[in-house]
DNA sequence: TTGTGCTGCTTTTTT
DNA sequence: AGCAGCACAA
């Protein structure tokens, strides 16, 4: 037998070596489902089949990287560099801009976020003249972005009748005018959304049959990681793809399904049987990474769900201790009492911080724990939130290079036209934007022929976008010309964001810079990763597509705080699974919805079985939420564990008092007594907190009867340019911030700054 | 045209 | 509680 092959269970082996027909394999948590599709990867390409004829699809980037690099070490480096596996969407974005042509769109196409993407649905909300009330953006975007998951085009959604009846009863009756504007203003810009990646690689598909058939040809094996999540526009592309050859291996578990609201289905593993007829069967139901009583408190869980397909997951590892349960009074001694238990158990077991894990249900509830160990100095990294790109610093300049290479980009027109300042105002870029839109060009075709708009536009303003057109120009050519590093630099340079920026010395303005030196930076060593195609193209894609998980800083020893979502396929020595309460965990919106309660009861298997020695289960008796206090009760889902794998443990009058009437984690606290500094945690008032105090706290302490620089006093009677005749009634701040409230007899009580507001008195 | 204070919205989870 | 987008003042 092949070396590789022996270091599988028989299972294991088993899936691996199948390599005639369809197979499903249905993995546990724990189960080795990443070794198996890895060495089962490495196992084709050793039976002889061209690594460029294998397309797998991974969940992250960071999944695909991660196999690679074992693979590197089973097998030849060249060839593992040949596969075809990543994303779904960063495959398809690849083939997409290869056969760009055939769908119409220019194959340097912009991938826009999210954040992007409902910017534009606001606007043409707008544009369209409906309320933003009746239409907020978040609802409308959701329901575009099922319609393309479902693969129904605008055309399609107008006219079917199912949809347009819900759209009446939710009172959105045009939304399909919404989608219809949005799906060609997209179109024109050349930008496509997440979802259209997906949408259009179908359209593809549907539209050339000689395409498809080359894809069809060229796949000979088709891998698909995490199928639960998929949805049915990634469902039908593999479903075709993979129809020629009919080799394809599914790999996931129905337990693990926690994608829905993004229009995931998990039939689409429930009824794989159904579409592959003549599929072989692999369950892998042997955890590794668990002790016995996180296993059997997961799999008692995920029992009281209805829908799933039968499987037993168990473990040959250590019993391990019981899943500690705890209740607090609220929010933030939940957050101390991690922090504390962190440093106990650190200490007591020698773990690092990266062993350690705080999930929680939605990102607001990582600023307490952020807060606690910042005082406390624990090293901790956030996912999720605002991740990097996202900053508007990076966006601008992110903006530019999308420009630089797609003209047709009317988003990132909009954002930089005006940044840094350069004198073009909103009333320029708005009359530019409509002739773009009454002619159906994009506005950089306006811009290039802006001396014909000298009649609604004045001479300055018209030589000021030529300037503007003028430096894109320039940057384009350099673009062409230099590697992604030297365009970066000449950008900053030459647009003035280096200059305007380093002017800026507010500790805000100073963070902005170190982020842009930051992105540099990345830039720099991103390009020094590439072995060839180091343009900027390549670059933007990367970024488009990144994840959360793929600027995981492993090398630095950090308390890993994300949601659970982001933790799917991650484990961690430690885990606390925090705010387990009803509410917020199962949401507020789930509670009333039976499907949508398995769907977080799987979320919460997900929690439980990312731990491997320690759990720990927290819940609060209120919370903050919404700036207010909210009570909550224990979450139905601690209820649900079998009480048998469970540790209550009563709530703490003395929140200094740790594991202590607990037998089974009193060694962490007898240990490591002396370790925890006790000052640290003494809970300070927030700097925070102060500040809304501060407001008015200034208005009470400034107040003055004369400013002495001017020598108006209140009660006196004095005239205003503008607003005529009026009293001040009161003074306050001092030079150059004194303000003057003054009642103006036409045009009642203005608040004024007296360095601007020429006031002379009367009388 | 540019800068600032206020209102109102947010909270599910993310490629 | 925090932030983004919008309305006013110079």
């Amino acid at each position: 037998m092949q070396k590789y092959l022996e270091e599988l269970n028989e299972n294991q082996r088993n899936a691996v070596k199948y390599i005639d027909g369809p197979s499903l394999i249905i993995a546990g948590a724990g189960s080795g489902k990443t070794r198996v599709l890895t060495y089962k990867i490495v196992h084709l390409i050793k039976q002889g089949i061209e690594p460029w004829s294998i397309l797998a699809l991974t969940f992250t980037n960071k999944a695909a990287r991660e196999m690679k690099e074992r693979m590197v070490t089973l097998t030849d480096e060249a060839a593992v560099n040949s596969l075809w596996m990543g994303t779904f969407h960063s495959i398809f974005a690849r083939i997409l801009r290869i056969e760009s042509a055939a769908i119409g769109f220019p194959s340097t196409f912009t991938i826009s976020d999210t954040d992007d993407s409902k910017k534009l649905v606001t606007e043409i909300i707008k544009e369209l003249k409906l309320d933003p009330n009746q239409y907020p953006v978040g609802d409308v975007y959701k329901r575009i972005s099922m319609a393309k998951n479902n693969l129904v085009i605008p055309s399609v959604y107008e006219t079917d009748i199912e949809i347009q009846k819900q759209d009446l009863a939710a009172k959105r009756p045009d939304i399909a005018r919404i989608y219809n504007l949005y799906f060609v203003r997209c179109k024109r810009s050349a930008v496509m959304d997440f979802d259209d990646l997906l949408l259009y690689t179908n359209i593809l598909f549907r539209d050339n049959a000689e395409i498809l058939k080359k894809y069809q040809d060229k796949f000979r094996f088709v891998l698909v990681d995490e199928y639960q999540d998929t949805n049915y526009s990634q469902y039908l592309i593999i479903k075709k793809l993979s129809s020629v050859h009919h080799k394809i291996c599914v790999v996931g578990d129905d337990s693990q399904s926690i994608y829905s609201f993004r229009g995931a289905k998990i039939e689409n593993i429930l009824n794989f049987k159904n579409d592959f007829k003549d599929y072989e069967l692999f369950k892998l139901e042997q955890n590794y990474r668990s002790t016995k009583h996180i296993v059997n408190a997961a799999n008692s869980l995920i029992e009281k769900n209805r829908n799933r397909i039968p499987k037993v997951v168990f473990t040959e590892n250590e019993e391990g201790e019981k899943i500690l349960v705890k209740e607090f009074e609220d929010d933030k001694l939940e957050a101390l009492y991690v922090a504390k238990a962190i440093k106990k158990i650190s200490t007591a077991e020698n773990f690092k911080f990266n062993d350690f894990a705080i999930l929680y249900r939605t990102n607001v509830q990582s600023r307490a724990f952020e807060d606690t160990f910042r005082r406390n100095g624990i090293p901790y990294k956030i996912f999720g939130s605002i991740s990097f790109y996202q900053r508007a610093e990076i966006k601008d300049i992110v903006a530019y290079l999308r420009l630089l290479i797609n003209k047709n980009d009317d988003l990132a027109i909009k954002r930089i036209i005006n940044y840094p300042k350069r004198g073009i105002g909103t009333t320029t870029v708005d009359k530019i934007e409509e002739v773009a839109n009454s002619n159906n060009v994009c506005m950089w075709d306006v811009i290039c022929q802006i001396e014909k708009l000298n009649k609604i536009l004045n001479t300055r303003a018209i030589l000021l976008i030529k300037q503007f057109q003028k430096l894109i120009n320039d940057l384009t050519l350099k673009s062409k010309e230099s590697d992604a590093v030297e365009l970066v630099n000449t950008l900053l340079e030459k647009t003035d964001i280096k200059a305007t920026m380093s002017e800026d010395k507010s500790p805000e303005g100073v963070n902005k810079y170190d982020n842009v030196q930051e992105f540099v930076n990345y830039v720099q060593e991103w390009s020094s990763r590439q072995e060839e195609n180091a343009n900027i193209e390549n670059f933007l894609e990367e970024i488009a597509l990144a994840t959360d998980q793929d600027n995981d800083k492993k090398d630095t020893d950090r308390v890993s705080l994300m949601t659970i979502h982001a933790a799917k396929g991650l484990e961690f020595k430690v885990v606390f699974a925090v705010g387990v309460e009803e509410g917020t965990f199962p949401g507020f919106r789930s509670v009333n919805i039976p499907a949508e309660i398995e769907e977080e009861r799987r979320l919460f298997y997900v929690a439980i079985t990312r731990s491997e020695k320690y759990l720990f289960i927290t819940h609060a008796k209120r919370r903050m939420k919404w700036g207010q206090y909210q009570q909550a009760s224990k979450s139905r889902f601690i209820k649900e564990i079998d009480n048998r794998y469970l540790f209550n443990e009563t709530i703490e009058e003395n929140s200094e008092q740790i594991f202590d009437n607990n037998k089974e984690y009193s060694k962490f606290a007898l240990k490591s007594q002396s370790s925890f500094p006790k000052e640290p945690l003494i809970d300070v008032s927030k700097p925070k907190k102060l500040k809304s105090i501060d407001k008015f706290l200034k208005i009470d302490k400034k107040v003055k009867q004369t400013d002495e620089q001017t020598g108006l006093s209140i009660g006196m009677i004095v005239n205003h340019v503008k607003f005529g005749k009026g009293k001040i009634i009161q003074l306050e701040g001092d030079y150059p911030d004194t303000k003057a409230i003054v009642d103006f007899e036409k045009e009642g009580q203005k608040n004024l700054l007296l360095k601007f507001a020429k006031l002379t008195v009367i009388d």
